[in-house]
DNA sequence: AGAGATTTGTCCGTATGTATA
DNA sequence: ATATACATACGGACAAATCTC
C-alpha cells in the first residue's frame, strides 16, 4: 500500500476513535514526519486525503485541526406548510431579515432580480423556445451571517409582468413563492423535485464559504400548473451545513 | 494566484465548454507540461483539484479523460406506493433477481442478516438501553453488476423474534419492510427521514465502486408506530448514479 | 507472445513564500 | 521581531499499468 495512503488511515483511526477529538488540532508536519519517517510531501498527500473527505482543515499558520460539523434540519416541503411569516422586517436593497433576537442570530435572505433569455437547459424544462424571456430571483440566505442557501428561481416572463410578482418592490419572501402565484391566478397543483448531491464549483464554494471535501446538496424543484410548469427553482446547499428533512404522517 | 489553480481553471473551462467532450481525453501530462511551462508536479496538482471535483478521472497507463455522469431516478417514496413485486426470483445466499430480460441487466439485491447489540448511537434512536438485542439486515442493490445502493436495516430483535421477518429464508424483498412490518402485527403510522450528503470513506468508495470526486447520498429513515420507532434503515447511493426523486400531487 | 513506448502513480529532497501565534 | 506552521514550486528518480507494433 502506498505510504501516504498510510499515513492517512492511521490518522483517520484517530480521529474516527475520538483520540483527535472534534475541533482540536493534529500534531504539526514535523511532528507527523518524525512519527512516520517519511518524506514531508508524503505526509501532506495523507493530509490531503483526509481534507478531500472532509475530516480536517488546514491553516497556513493554524494548523491541522479536525473539522466538527453540526448541521441545520431544513424541512424539504417547507414550502406547502409555511404559513406566511409576518416577522419579516425589510432592510434595503431587496435584503430581508427575520428572527429579530440578535443581529448576529438573525436569519437575513437577500434577493436579487434578474431578466434573462432562456438557456437551452431551462427552455427544455419550461417547454419553451430558447431566448424566451425569464425572470430570475436568486435568494441568499445568510444565518449568523454565513450564507447557508443559494436559491435561483425563474418564473415566465410573461405570466408576472406587470403584476406585483413581477416587481423587486414588492418582494415579500415570507409568503413563498406559491402563495405569490395563487396571487396572480395561478394554482400550483403539482411539484417534482430532484435531489442531486455534487461537489461545487470554485465560484460556489467561495460564495458559500465551503471548505474542501464539503459537498453540495442540490434541490431542483419544477412547479406545476395544469400541466404546465410554471416555475424551476434550484437550491444549493452545503452538505455540512443543512440536512433535508421529510416527515411523513400516513394516516391521512 | 498559484499556479495549480490556474492549470485547473483552465482544464475546467475547457471541459465546461465543451472543448474536451465527455469521455474524451485530455492531452497526457508532458503535452501539458510543454503547454504551461510548470514543473509536472504543479500540472499534476491542477488535475488532481479536477479530480476532486468529479470532473475528470484519471487512470495509469490509461490517460485522463473527461467524467461522464448519467443519474437514475430513485423515487424516494417508492416504499409507499410499491406493489410487491412478483417478479422476484431467489437466486442463493440471499441473493434475489428481478427484471429477467437479460442476464447482466438484471437488479440483483444480496441480503445478509446479524444480530448485534445496539451501539449508543441507534439506541439513542429507537430509544433503548445500548446493548439491546437488533437485527440487522444489509440489503446490495446491484444494476447491471454495478453496486448502486447499500442499506443497512435494524429492527429490535424481541418484535421480529419467532416470526418469518426474523429469519433470512422467509426474505423477500420485493414485498418491503412496512409490508413485512404488517404482517407481523406492526403498523407503520409514521415516517421520518433525514438526507445528507458527505464524502465516502474509503470502505464504503471501494464497497460501491464509486471514483474521486464523488459524494454519497445519504437517507436516513426511521419508521415509527403508534410513537415508538419500529425500524432504522440507513441508504447509501453514489450520488453520480442515483438522483433522488420526489413528486408531490397537491390536489388530495 | 513479446518488446518497447507512453502514461500516470509514488516518493524523495530542497527551496522559498506567507499567514499565524 | 521571531519562531512555527502550512502552501507552493521545482527537479529528479523509479514503479506500474496500458497500449502499440
Amino acid at each position: 500500500m502506498a505510504k501516504y495512503l498510510h499515513v492517512a488511515d492511521v490518522l483517520r483511526a484517530r480521529i474516527q476513535s475520538g483520540a483527535y477529538g472534534a475541533g482540536e488540532a493534529l500534531p504539526s508536519e514535523p511532528h507527523l514526519i518524525k512519527e512516520f519517517e517519511y518524506d514531508r510531501g508524503t505526509v501532506r498527500r495523507g493530509l490531503a486525503v483526509l481534507r478531500q473527505e472532509g475530516l480536517i482543515t488546514s491553516e497556513q499558520g493554524r494548523g491541522v485541526h479536525v473539522r466538527q460539523t453540526r448541521t441545520l434540519r431544513h424541512e424539504l416541503l417547507h414550502v406547502l406548510r409555511a404559513e406566511p411569516n409576518n416577522d419579516e422586517k425589510a432592510l434595503k436593497n431587496g435584503l430581508f431579515e427575520y428572527g429579530t433576537n440578535t443581529a448576529a442570530a438573525a436569519v437575513r435572505v437577500a434577493i436579487k432580480y434578474n431578466v434573462l433569455g432562456a438557456p437551452d437547459a431551462l427552455a427544455n424544462v419550461f417547454e419553451i423556445e430558447a431566448g424566451t424571456s425569464l425572470l430570475e430571483r436568486r435568494y441568499t440566505f445568510l444565518a449568523n451571517l454565513v450564507p447557508h442557501q443559494i436559491t435561483r428561481s425563474y418564473l415566465l416572463a410573461d405570466m408576472v409582468e406587470g403584476t406585483p410578482l413581477g416587481d423587486p418592490d414588492n418582494e415579500r419572501p415570507g409568503r413563498g413563492t406559491h402563495a405569490q402565484l395563487l396571487s396572480v391566478g395561478v394554482e400550483v397543483d403539482f411539484i417534482s423535485m430532484d435531489i442531486t448531491a455534487r461537489m461545487p464549483t470554485p465560484t460556489e464554494a467561495t460564495e458559500l464559504l465551503m471548505g474542501d471535501g464539503t459537498p453540495l446538496l442540490v434541490d431542483q424543484r419544477r412547479s406545476l400548473a395544469q400541466g404546465r410548469v410554471v416555475c424551476v427553482a434550484d437550491t444549493l446547499t452545503p452538505a455540512d451545513r443543512i440536512r433535508f428533512g421529510l416527515d411523513l404522517d400516513l394516516q391521512d
